[in-house]
DNA sequence: CATGAATGAGACTTCATTCAT
DNA sequence: CATGAATGAAGTCTCATTCAT
């Protein structure tokens, strides 16, 4: 599905590569980090297991591999969106509509990012994830951008706002994740349609946003 | 089953799961469900390993066990903490004060709602975790009268309100948790005091609630 | 069921003891040896588990016990069932019907003796279980009063004799116990009344009887 | 699975299953199955501990297919000896023969077949064991012609009476490998007498032949 | 580069037995 | 005598990782 190398027919190095990286989201995403399997991984990227270490140290290696390059994924297509952009406000609301959307539409990506990022930080002695400071960062920017031009109150550091905002996406983004998601034997749906009892989580980008930027809105007569 | 013995100093039947609770509390925080030892837990609360069979069924029994306790816990304090109160967007400021004390002074109860709540929800089939039900009820209930009293905006359904300030709040202490933790061995200073370079998660309670309750707040022109 | 000392209300001392040897008996035979649990014993017994080592030194001990006392039975119904006969030939007769009527109506009895006898004679580094030689040498002397008599082949030792005896309907007793014995959780039929499907082993005597005296018969001819 | 392999000096796959298979069968047969050690199956197999579950589900998964292996060969063996003999007697003869070398010369077959049969009914839940269903098949066939050709009795119906030469053969099996089994576990009585004192079981044959034969042995006069 | 059979450390859990009450 | 909570040794099995082919 998020499958951009499925071109190639023959197994070149780099293909093997992104192979087992698309693998193992899914493997993550479905079981979670401890329970995955690496001959799973293996099995489903279609190498033998041997191989997996022919390109990651080790499983620890293969999942802060997967954060790096979903996260530098997720920062880039957020970057972009906001790009042509000039309000900061608007900005705001599309960075928030932008990451809703990326998470309905890659599921396992979301699900590796916000429940394993977690557990992540704990198990790896010293993983300080520089995409995700960068994700930060990029949010942080924006407010800063808000609160310079007056429309944002800057009472709130950038920083900690950012930390809040993506606060309320991640929790919206496993509420989504975890509705009717009630057997995770049906290996066969993690990436497919959405369970129909889900809430749509782009359509609560709305309130999400309302939420937000009036969150951060400056006051005028306080 | 023998719940009110926790002051008894000596090894009672009671005290002695209690014990074990705390324990397997303190050794989740330290090292996360997965990695967490039995055999750990059953050290560091002075019992041998075939004990803690006689108290939970099983590992899993005894992470579920934590879980509701704490949760039930936190709920109380929290029940207690706005229940003299009636303006409810006081309710709601010291709800969001009194959850980021909590995290202050109990960590490791943070550690685990925090971190492993997210674990929890996929790798047992079906636990439905009724205590954190509880958790955003109450909080929902809050927000759900600040709306009836035209304090808050009813655009958004306080259900999802609730959960994004769960959201923000969990982010927040998931923060706190990690700025420092850089050593898990640390076991000693897990509950000690907090490293100097943390921020204060008490005083940042002041943003939150202005973020939040602004957030919510009633929009009389729009 | 083969309850012996049911009528006594209380718990005398030798009343319990037998108590649990009543129970060993039920529970090896539904479990066998190795998974048979002593609490579950304690448990069908109705003392606590510590009692049974006031009794018995040891879980072998217990199966030891049951062994001795069953087989005595055994034997003591066997030697009253021949006592009064004066042909050989219809001693043997007797003691292979009455044996088989024994294994009709205690099941369990005959499961602990013939399935467990022979894990026994290996697991117990010198248990020579001198009840079953009683047996042995009980049977082996209505042979050789057979051959003494002149009615029975004298080409084969007695003791032989009885051990092809004993194994013939050992190993009826074996296949009409495991017949419809398919779902081990049954357990409060393992001393009711037979499956259906079971064939009438008292019914089988008479073949039996036939084959093995027709087979110690005295060949005029030869 | 590569079941041809046997010649093999090498440790091909299948070479490695037999070896298993090999030392599950002597380590059974020592301790039985229940005291059985994995680690000590691998350790005689010369394998890691692991390796035995690449090969097989479960140790009980072992112990059946040591069962059917060795079965199969049993049936095949006596299938082989009585393939040319056309009197149903001397079929019957050679059988008896046949299986009672078999004890001798390969005496922990016969002790796991012996003594292990029955526990499995037992501790496994449906295990049907088709291979002893089709010793018991052959033997009754061996019968069966006997009886349309006139020469044994037909009163008893065959199966039954494969069962009752069954038991006769096990229990002189049990007999002769308990005579002088001094279990290798018994360090202090190694110095002990020698096993000089097993009667020969392959002599007893002829006993044990006539006794059978005999006992189906058509009476003319009743 | 790729394979996948083999490894072996170590976890969870059970349960016979003890002993303070 | 009786209890039953507590013990802790020990076993089965898993699975990340390696390395000979």
């Amino acid at each position: 599905m998020t499958a951009h190398s499925s071109e190639a027919g023959r197994a070149s190095s780099g293909d093997k590569r992104e192979r087992i990286l698309d693998a193992a989201e899914r493997v993550f995403a479905r079981a979670g980090f401890f329970a995955a399997r690496v001959s799973e991984i293996a099995r489903e990227a279609g190498v033998a297991d041997g191989t997996i270490y022919l390109y990651f140290k080790s499983k620890d290696d293969l999942l802060i591999s997967v954060f790096e390059s979903r996260m530098e994924r997720v920062n880039q297509t957020l970057a972009d969106a906001i790009a042509g952009l000039t309000s900061p406000r608007q900005k705001l609301t599309t960075f928030i509509r932008t990451y809703l959307e990326l998470v309905r539409e890659q599921p396992s990506v979301a699900e590796v990012l916000t429940v394993e990022l977690r557990q992540s930080s704990k198990f790896m002695k010293s993983f300080s994830n520089p995409r995700f400071a960068d994700f930060l960062r990029l949010l942080a920017g924006v407010v800063a951008e808000g609160q310079a031009a007056g429309e944002l109150d800057s009472t709130i550091p950038a920083p900690m706002a950012a930390r809040m905002i993506f606060g309320v996406l991640d929790e919206l983004a496993l509420a989504w994740l975890l509705a009717g998601d009630s057997s995770p034997e049906l290996i066969d749906t993690v990436d497919g349609p959405p369970k129909a009892k889900k809430f749509d989580i782009v359509r609560a980008a709305e309130w999400v946003g309302a939420f937000i930027t009036q969150g951060l809105e400056r006051r005028s007569n306080v």
